[in-house]
DNA sequence: AATTTCTTCAACCGCGGCAGC
DNA sequence: GGCTGCCGCGGTTGAAGAAAT
């Protein structure tokens, strides 16, 4: 839609000059005495412009204003014509054929709208970033993952295939093939990406050669907190929202996403697409490493204090996060509350980085939480005679190992912090199990379940074990490995706090509020993927060791 | 029918990279 | 190496239209 106005078609653009409040008076904007017009072209505008490249060409964008006559600045010529004049522009709705390409490329380049819009001929990088930027709203308003249900339900299956057939391989990499490799498993190169995004991620930059994807990523990309979680049946509004953004769909959210069929064999894709996060691929789709990136469900991820505090409502308004999070104080940070860890993963979220392959990304920050702890980890562990070293220069450390042997001691005040009850961490954890839950078909008119969980875990209130039927105690031991507060490691804190019990009350929350159907049908997924509490807890386990700002310290 | 709220998208802004001097 | 100007990119804004109330 090109809004180009038609006011009095040829402009006496000396009028824009002296009446026109869309005029550029800021720096740069007033070339030598002229004021330069902004706001809306015109048609007359257009022509000039054309007029102006058929003779001159593109490019020397400065030089039209002084040339043609028009009153715009290089800046605004170049936009306009890159994005409506030029020849071959794509006009209309995008294709379906695009709008998958759109989530590939997203997947593999992020927020890199341009080096898309390269791959859309006829489309702009405005219009794929306008695109993509309402789509994410859209799926995040009506709670739905950017991709649909099934494929987390058959990528979950894959996994615990995989996981059956070859087990868990945390940690070692050494034969790691990315094609088969498990799905969670992220190189650690998706961290070399994170380095290069500080304001993304501040907290990783300088990591040394810890495999902090063990740590972090693992549990983003660890899809079983989300994908067991049951199909759904959307209530009318989340169904009208999925049917308008896949017009093709009926009631099942899978019609709705053909374009998504090509990945079907990747169960990487899936499991992490599913979960809303995207990893972008290695450009070289054979290599197909799994640089982090994560876009999608990150609005309730990314607003930690949205989901939360708030009920979840249709009236709740989920904007689009700001990602221009404030520069880490580390300076403040053993005082200032809670460690903005989970925070700056949903920034991280909104934001991927762009895979470590490209060569762009800017040098490491030495800010980050995790370069803290490890600051500090060195610091106390050459006092414990811990072997820091080990870790530091492990390129490949197993979570476990971080735990054991990394001695990444908090200190007790910053886990103070840490425990507060409605810390940034519970929130954007509990946002993010919102997500799922939300993502799973829970709807808006549906209790809030973040809350729920979120009152309930910061309640910690005793459950007697044997109200809990049995059915929801199964449910409990599964749900243990995809709470939030699991994910983010704080299982000791409630083990250490006598309350493991509380468990239940999650479980009871869950089955209360996905109903008897999909309770059930949860608990059968989650019996026929796995009985172990390993495979379960695989994403338990990654999000224990994870950043565990929460858990390095004094667990047991 | 009027008003409010929401959605879309064109355009702007600031920043960084690059080249030329 | 520093300065300047140009270009391109990505994030944000705000007007216009659509949808809801």
């Amino acid at each position: 839609m090109s809004r180009t106005t038609n006011e009095s078609e040829d402009v006496v653009l000396s009028k824009y000059q002296s009446e026109s409040p869309l005029v550029d008076e800021s720096n740069g904007g007033n070339l030598g005495g002229v004021v330069l017009k902004k706001g809306p072209w015109t048609s007359a505008e257009d022509a000039i412009l054309m007029e102006y490249v058929k003779k001159h060409g593109e490019g020397n964008w400065n030089a039209v204003q002084k040339h043609s006559g028009l009153f715009r600045c290089g800046k605004s010529c170049r936009l306009r014509w890159a994005n409506h004049l030029r020849p071959n522009l794509k006009k209309g709705a995008f294709t379906a054929d695009e709008e998958r390409m759109i989530i590939e490329l997203h997947a593999k380049m992020g927020n890199k709208w341009a080096r898309m819009a390269a791959h859309l001929p006829g489309r702009t990088d405005n219009e794929i970033k306008n695109y993509w930027n309402t789509r994410i709203k859209r799926r995040q308003r009506a709670g739905l993952p950017l991709y649909p249900p099934d494929l987390c339900l058959q990528a979950l299956q894959e996994n615990h295939q995989s996981q059956t057939n070859g087990g868990i391989n945390v940690g070692d990499r050494g034969h790691h093939d990315p094609l088969q490799a498990n799905s969670y498993e992220i190189p650690d190169v998706i961290f070399n990406g994170l380095k290069g995004n500080n304001d993304v991620l501040p907290y990783v930059s300088e990591l040394p050669d810890i495999s902090a994807s063990n740590m972090l990523i693992k549990g983003l990309g660890s899809s079983q907190y989300y994908s067991f979680l049951p199909p759904t049946v959307h209530h009318q509004k989340r169904l009208r929202e999925s049917t308008d953004l896949f017009p093709n769909s009926g009631v099942s959210v899978r019609n709705g996403f053909p374009m998504f069929d090509q990945f079907q064999n990747d169960a990487c894709d899936k499991v992490v697409r599913s979960f809303g996060l995207s990893f972008p691929h290695d450009l070289d789709p054979n290599k197909s490493l799994l640089p982090f990136d994560a876009t999608q469900g990150s609005h309730s991820l990314s607003n930690g204090n949205s989901s939360a505090s708030k009920p979840t409502s249709g009236a709740v308004k989920l904007e689009l996060p700001s990602l221009q999070y404030p520069d880490t104080d580390l300076g403040s940070w053993g005082s200032s509350p809670p460690p903005p860890l989970l925070e700056s993963v949903d920034a991280f979220i909104q934001s991927p980085p762009v895979s470590a392959f490209e060569s762009d990304c800017p040098s490491a920050r030495n800010s980050g939480l995790l370069d803290a702890l490890l600051h500090e980890s060195n610091a106390l562990g050459s006092g414990k005679h811990h072997s820091a070293e080990k870790s530091s220069n492990s390129s490949s450390v197993t979570p476990g190992a971080m735990v054991d042997d990394c001695a990444l001691n908090i200190c007790e005040t910053e886990w103070e912090d840490c425990r507060e009850p409605i810390s940034s961490l519970s929130h954007s954890a509990t946002s993010l199990f919102n997500e799922c839950i939300s993502a799973s078909g829970s709807s808006v008119d549906e209790p809030p379940v973040a809350e729920t969980l979120a009152r309930s875990t910061v309640k910690l209130e005793p459950v007697e074990s044997d109200l809990i039927p049995d059915k929801q105690k199964e449910s409990t031991q599964q749900l243990a490995s995809i709470r939030p507060d699991a994910l983010l490691g704080l299982d000791w804190l409630e083990q250490s706090s006598g309350c493991v019990k509380e468990q239940a009350i999650m479980t009871d929350a869950i089955t209360t509020l996905l109903g008897d159907d999909t309770a059930t049908d949860y608990k059968q997924m989650a019996s026929g993927s796995s009985t172990s509490s390993q495979g379960w807890g695989f994403g338990s386990c990654a999000w224990n060791n994870m950043p565990a700002v929460c858990q390095m310290s004094d667990h047991p």
